[in-house]
DNA sequence: CGGTCGTTTGATTACGATCAAACGAAGTGG
DNA sequence: CCACTTCGTTTGATCGTAATCAAACGACCG
């Protein structure tokens, strides 16, 4: 297999943001990048860093995250394969809180001057890569509202739903079974809860016959009540590319 | 006056981004646009709309909200003069949350198809609201952060020092002495609180003379202890155009 | 076979929510 | 100009969710 398609993925997501042509195909996937590997729990940037490369994700689950001087923690995003971290390294080269691999993860580092160089050349390309970050931005703004105003049950339930249909939209798993390899100590610290808590909630939800978590295995068991209870929309996602200007 | 002064001050937030050529100032300038008056608490977009306009703020407060299906409120965001709220509708047309005047708000309404066309001809422009939009999920962070993992003193204490911040970066008041034309439940909203909490939280924060509110007028007595009781860093605004690449 | 990490359980505490009511300021209409 | 309404602030009393503290348990690993 030839290398490009390392980043095939990456140019389906783009293209799911704005029509490219044959030459716009050939210069994404021609952009220059390394393969690297992390552990979990490794860092792929740290706050204050000066970020030169933009890393996708081809396999694992990473995180971004803010850690308060009192020593607590704010996970602030979940990543999925195909998805493109830090695209806004092109233009802002300062980040301004940790990235860290959750699991294993194997990811694409593509030097940040050549994605703004590429950018340059081609408007649909700059528009793809925009629109990719305003979407990561409307994630953010709805987990600021999970955080800020739903309970502990609605808040981790809420949380299951999303991963469960960002990964069936990578094309991953079905939204209903996947594995989830983060600890319930992440899972606080991705909800604003403490572990003991996150225990409590998912052994309810699981006592209620929404889902069940064995292992790292996810099943969720009954999707129309936890998203009731989640008060999910996946409208906040933009899953299809149907709401696209010009 | 001519009118293209109007959008002066959305011009200078964006030369701050990137460096323009005359004809890109030029171009910017004369970005087409009707003056709309909202009284306060009208809103400027509802979830749901399809947006074909950009506003840019030129006085007044406004906010970005979710409504859940419970009926409680999420603030998201605070915006004050000079913001160009929703340069995203140039690119992505389905809004996801409400746009509401706080105070008396008069903005500049701008064809999204307007601003699609001036990025898609010059890079610098369009790298300059790429940048723009990413500095609004860099605060949008914070936020989640500010819901998550701080006390109610903190999240109040940390909304106060942002709004200082960003209400002298916009040329608008001493950080320490602005006028904040917002009720305690808006308060509570924007934090995760109720309203009732807001009253004793800020009546804590004046006691240990920390700062003072009488009616819309907010004094901070003390900067540096509240921004301490905050974890307040103002990183995350990037107030300076120091952190570009290229 | 200890050792570490993550999960689970129990007991207690506390922060902020909720409920309820009074108060004050601004605006409206008679 | 003064009742009257409305909206926002303030205060008090009580409740409940989730935090905290502490310890045991289970799985994986060297």
């Amino acid at each position: 297999m030839p290398d490009q398609h390392m980043l095939l993925p990456f140019l389906a997501k783009l293209e799911s943001h704005a029509s490219f042509s044959e030459e716009e195909r050939r210069l994404v996937l021609s952009l220059p990048y390394t393969i690297v590997d992390y552990p979990a729990g490794r860092h792929l940037f740290r706050e204050g860093d000066r970020a030169t490369t933009c890393s996708i994700i081809l396999s694992g689950y990473a995180c971004r995250h803010k850690v308060l001087a009192d020593g607590s923690r704010q996970i602030l995003a979940i990543h999925v394969r195909g998805d493109g971290l830090d695209l806004q390294n092109a233009v802002m080269v300062l980040v301004d809180h940790n990235i860290q691999a959750l699991s294993e993860v194997r990811a694409a580092l593509v030097p940040a001057e050549a994605i703004s160089q590429l950018a340059g050349e081609s408007w649909a390309v700059a528009r793809a890569m925009w629109i990719e970050t305003l979407i990561e931005a409307s994630i953010q703004r709805e987990w600021t509202v999970n955080v800020g105003r739903r309970d502990a049950r609605g808040r981790i339930a809420h949380l299951i739903c999303e991963i469960g249909m960002r990964n069936e939209a990578a094309g991953l798993a079905d939204r209903n079974c996947f594995t989830l390899p983060v600890t319930q100590e992440q899972l606080a610290d991705a909800t604003g809860l403490t572990s003991v808590h996150v225990n409590r909630v998912l052994q309810a939800l699981g006592a209620e016959g929404l889902m069940e978590r064995d292992r790292r295995l996810l099943k969720i068991k009954d999707w129309s009540r936890l998203s009731e209870v989640a008060g999910f929309d996946a409208g906040y996602l933009h899953p299809v590319q149907s709401q696209m200007a010009n």
